[in-house]
DNA sequence: CCAGTATCCTGCAGGC
DNA sequence: TGCCTGCAGGATACTG
């Protein structure tokens, strides 16, 4: 379900609200996720520790505490996470429930358990299996300069490339295709048979779909919510995600899909070359 | 090393 | 209505 738009709008709810709170009781049922979920350590290790600023890696969250150590989080495609009152109606699905001072309770919900959470000791984040193989931010540094070298070496197609965390980090199914879209390029083309500059066009195109998504709260398509419970208000600015079927709104042409990487993926067979 | 496929799991929409 | 199929914002363990 998420993205980084998505896992970065998350991050920044939870920035307003975690800092400074201490967890009193972890509740929950260990299930297998994509890695078991063990709610027994989590429940040794959190009580008595402080939040501080919540961080983002790719589409992992990594929640530090006081004393040092981090609680890593991946949403997966359902994951959700929701700061509530302790009265609040409970969700099916809802594996870990941690209670802070004062009777609020952050709750991690995934009915398909395709998301991972974890505890880090404060030395393990160099050397976690998840975030050791990722590749560098989209929105660090140059992206025009160092993305388009690697997709110019590969002869994957490149909506292949951008899912590629290893590649670059954050870019799912909805983001690979709105930024191919936005630059022109048929997603099934290869790496290292597209030139620099247009290399270096999809590479800018990735940054500002991520930046302008970021700003409108993420994209809601089913039920991306913020802890809140806030929608994303992206959507309406998606061109060409799920729009299979519709007319292309550049040209007109109707929107074609195809099975790229196991992936649905929409595009216009006269816009994208 | 690289590219491509299968798999984990639940919910929901659409076809019959 | 009910049953079946396929698909869904992801990552990774396989195979060739």
């Amino acid at each position: 379900m998420p993205e980084l738009p998505e896992v970065e709008t998350v991050r920044s709810a939870l920035a307003l609200e975690l800092p400074g709170r201490r967890v009193t009781a972890v509740a929950g049922r260990s299930v297998s996720m994509r890695r078991p979920l063990d709610v027994e350590a989590l429940a040794t290790i959190l009580p008595g520790r402080r939040f501080l600023q919540p961080r983002r890696r790719g589409k992992f969250l990594l929640l530090d505490t006081d004393p040092p150590g981090s609680l890593l989080i991946h949403l997966g495609m359902s994951g959700r996470l929701m700061l509530v009152d302790s009265a609040a109606a409970h969700r099916p699905h809802t594996h870990v429930t941690l209670t802070f001072e004062g009777g609020r309770e952050l709750r991690f919900v995934d009915p398909r358990r395709f998301g991972l959470m974890t505890w880090l000791e404060p030395d393990a984040e160099g050397t976690d299996p998840s975030l050791i193989t990722l590749g560098r931010e989209p929105l660090d540094g140059a992206i025009d300069e160092w993305l388009p070298p690697m997709l110019k070496m590969r002869r994957a197609p490149l909506k292949t490339l951008l899912l590629d965390q290893r590649v670059v980090v954050g870019v799912g199914n909805i983001y690979a295709a709105e930024a191919l879209w936005r630059a022109g390029i048929h997603p099934t083309r290869q790496g290292r048979r597209t030139s620099l500059g247009r290399l270096a066009r999809l590479a800018r195109e990735v940054r500002s779909v991520l930046t302008e998504a970021i700003e409108q709260g993420g994209t809601t398509i089913r039920d991306f919510a913020t802890p809140d419970g806030d929608s994303g208000y992206f959507a309406v600015r998606l061109q060409v995600y799920g729009r299979q079927g519709q007319p292309c709104k550049a040209c007109g042409a109707t929107l074609r899909a195809k099975t790229i990487g196991g992936r649905t993926t929409a595009f216009c067979i006269n816009c994208q070359t």
